[in-house]
DNA sequence: AGCCATTATGTCAGTCGCTGACAATCGACA
DNA sequence: TGTCGATTGTCAGCGACTGACATAATGGCT
């Protein structure tokens, strides 16, 4: 979880917290790999816990599930970006502060940075995994909609509301996480015409925003 | 799934058809009852097929998965309301047809139609027993994902637009599943306020609609 | 260095969701 | 009534997941 505050020993934190978050790791690579080889339906906690080296016993103390190894990048992206929105300038618009969060979060994604095992190439990998998975699929909707109730707490925080009463932060949260949703789709189906890069998927979540605006208008013509 | 064309003989398209729907729907029934009474996780397929004295086997063959014969009133109801949708004149814009394609489908369900199981208090039960479990959540929002596809489809038809190209549609049905889905919370939230009818939930949709343009207005003050 | 409390790990047994294969049974229709 | 196809039950088995208990590794303390 995007490491904690630690750091502050020279072995930073103990021998044993390093194993843990080594073995973490691990066992995220391995299953990843696994799942893009052979996909998710066909490998095995057990493999992929031998593949590891370590008890199927072990993989679910540190994942409660098999959803939950494979969603565990995405987990600490959408954490990264709950705090980039938090420290966005307070003078910003809701809708400003969120799409800034969004280019700094694939900026550091593409700087290697989001628990290092993020990747742009690897991310849409991934979702491309999640989509072809209806299991991950649902685990991943479950998630974006966990996550969309913390983004409207943070804009209802900035705008000194309460999010029970006032349902802007709300619909504007989920309006937001379907734009992004639908961009990544957009950017999946045919990555050659985004460029392979950030910018590419930056652009189209611009171009779909833009798009917000003349889908609730009365009419298409 | 909204009973097919038959209905030319006499027997109303044979005695297997009805046996078939009948085990079918003291299942759904069964299922339902177990669900509200002892909780999702806690009642095992076994116990649901013993309850219709049907064997577990056969209960898979009725229904994919355990999360399927929970949703099944829904998937019902969602298959009527696209029905419904394509019926809307075509002058109406696409928010029009939808607004009143979500009146229509609560009329039917409170006049004890869709599927003959469907009522409205039963919906709001089984909108709270999806709500507080987090499979059935999930399995619903990947639902709710294929229902706005399918809305999207609808909608591009009506307005003639190829769905690959514009994506206004997509956009659209997503908004607006998510203003229906805000709404069934809200009124989950605090049934009472709402005078417990139909009425109440319709109204409250109206009013998330109205949110929509001030959420998504540059500043909130 | 040696000991102890804590904590991570392994093993084992068991439940439950779900599936394939085969045999028995039941409804449709000639 | 007898045959054919569809529906069902039985059985065996896999894989995800959990609780209980034993074992080892680690960090703090003297």
């Amino acid at each position: 979880m995007a490491t904690p505050v630690s750091a502050v020993h020279p072995h930073s934190a103990g021998l044993r917290e390093r194993k843990k978050q080594k073995t973490r790791d691990a066992l995220v690579d391995a299953a990843h790999r696994l799942f893009l080889q052979q996909g998710y339906a066909k490998t095995t906690v057990d493999e992929i816990a031998a593949s590891v080296e370590v008890s199927q016993r072990t993989f679910f103390r540190y994942f409660a599930n098999k959803e939950e190894v494979a969603l565990a990048v995405l987990a600490d992206a959408e954490e990264t970006f709950l705090e980039l929105l938090r420290g966005r300038p307070a003078a910003e618009s809701p809708l400003e502060a969120m799409r800034g969060a969004v280019r700094q979060v694939w900026h550091s994604l593409d700087q290697g940075r989001v628990a290092e095992r993020g990747t742009v190439t690897g991310a849409l990998e991934l979702f491309e995994l999640i989509e072809s998975t209806p299991t991950l699929l649902a685990a991943h909707l479950r998630h974006t909609l966990h996550q969309e109730v913390e983004v409207a707490r943070v804009l209802a925080d900035r705008e000194g509301l309460d999010p029970a009463v006032d349902l802007r932060p709300r619909l504007l949260a989920a309006v937001f996480g379907t734009v992004v949703r639908l961009s990544h789709l957009s950017y999946a189906a045919a990555p050659d015409q985004h460029g392979h890069c950030m910018d590419g998927m930056l652009s189209l979540i611009e171009r779909h925003f833009d798009q917000l605006g003349p889908a609730l208008a009365g009419s298409w013509r």
